[in-house]
DNA sequence: TGATTTGCTGATCAGATGATCAACAAGGAA
DNA sequence: TTCCTTGTTGATCATCTGATCAGCAAATCA
């Protein structure tokens, strides 16, 4: 079939991308437990010559984390969240169809999920990174915008959380999702934005006597476990 | 300082029992690729041991697996979510609040999603059931509440998502949380109610003229990658 | 054409890992 | 106490896995 057998020698560098592609779909597929056979085979070269190419397996595996995670925000994103001269909805809507497109991929979403799971902290500070350049911009547009309540930080990650769900139902999950996330994004944005400009109205009444038996204290503090 | 050391021989059932629990807190940290001398050291007996009650890891993960998820969704709490005598805001918040005392542990969502990730498919399983005796149960009772637009499955699995996210955060990517998830579900399921209640009005506009540029056909249609 | 550089492979090693088994010893029965 | 059942262990095995290295061969140069 595939007539032409590719060259045996390639460029250090071409041989260096060849691999990290090959290790991505690997390290996606079944994480970071992946042998070193396994990715070898993956990239169609011997499982010595990894190591004439990264000094180790965790080498590599730093290497595809950089690859796949750095560079996919876009800071033009955030700027245009801030363009008041669109409307607050299209504007949520468009940086939320830009973010799914950049990291809705199989490969994004499972290395992400991996990682996490194996405790990187490469993760942890992402995060942090949605919650200061993502969210809270997003809440303080929001919170600008006459007629609304102000979101707090919750509901920059439930409105966050409810979209990126769509993602890890599809790729962590293997579940069918809608081909495009985009009328889901508009209708949930949507809800979002109605639902704080209408506080306590019509059915969304105060929580019934049945609503809050256990739960001691309130509780606003954060902690862990 | 543990004075008393543990009987040497115990009853077979109850040293079965000390090596799920054990099991299950090890494959929670660091999946199911744990070893089974960490398995063994962290029960508190010899590797070998283990095949005295277990045919293989792969037979101890099983029974893990099962112990984990079964019979924690209680069906009364369906019933529950359609006893009309209660105020539908609270019918949700107490469904949600129940169901996250479930499975906001550390365990569950961690060997939920190590699971998720491995592919295996008693997770999809659960997930078919979530949609079709929680989610669905809870679409037709919102859409029986007068005043309220019906909403999709795509949105009760968006309000689904932001809840579970919570959890998410707290215990597979180690962020801080509320440390009690009920506030943050009250003013979740309120603002997705609110949000159906009013589904044009105020600020959450029909998308802006930047909105729509992309995205060929409409696409309602379910696919994979 | 012959010499040199260097991308690449096959062989190999030490340690880890899942699984097995003969033998030991704790506790009850006789 | 002695015997017997059986829960438990240390030793062991075959295989897998990350990593190394001497040597082959393709491209380049003289």
């Amino acid at each position: 079939m595939d007539g032409m057998a590719r060259p045996r020698r390639l460029e250090p560098e071409a041989r260096r991308e060849q691999i990290i592609e090959a290790a991505i779909g690997t390290f996606a597929e079944v994480g970071f437990g992946a042998t070193t056979r396994d990715l070898a085979q993956r990239a169609g070269i011997t499982q010595a010559l990894l190591y004439r190419y990264f000094a180790s397996k965790s080498d590599l595996a730093e290497t595809v984390f950089e690859r796949v995670f750095l560079g996919r925000l876009s800071p033009h994103w955030i700027a245009e969240l801030r363009d008041r001269r669109v409307p607050l909805h299209g504007r949520l809507c468009r940086f939320y169809r830009q973010y799914t497109a950049a990291i809705f991929t199989y490969e994004w979403l499972r290395i992400f999920m991996w990682a996490g799971l194996a405790g990187e902290a490469l993760n942890r500070r992402y995060l942090g990174h949605v919650e200061d350049r993502l969210l809270a911009p997003m809440r303080d547009e929001i919170a600008a915008e006459p007629g609304i309540a102000a979101p707090d930080m919750e509901a920059m990650w439930a409105l966050h959380g409810g979209i990126v769900y769509i993602g890890i139902r599809r790729h962590i999950y293997g579940l069918e999702t809608p081909a495009e996330p985009g009328p889901a994004i508009e209708a949930t944005v949507a809800r979002f934005l109605a639902g704080l400009a209408a506080p306590l109205s019509g059915a969304a009444a105060p929580p019934s006597r049945a609503a809050r038996p256990a739960a001691g204290r309130s509780a606003r503090a954060s902690s862990r476990r």
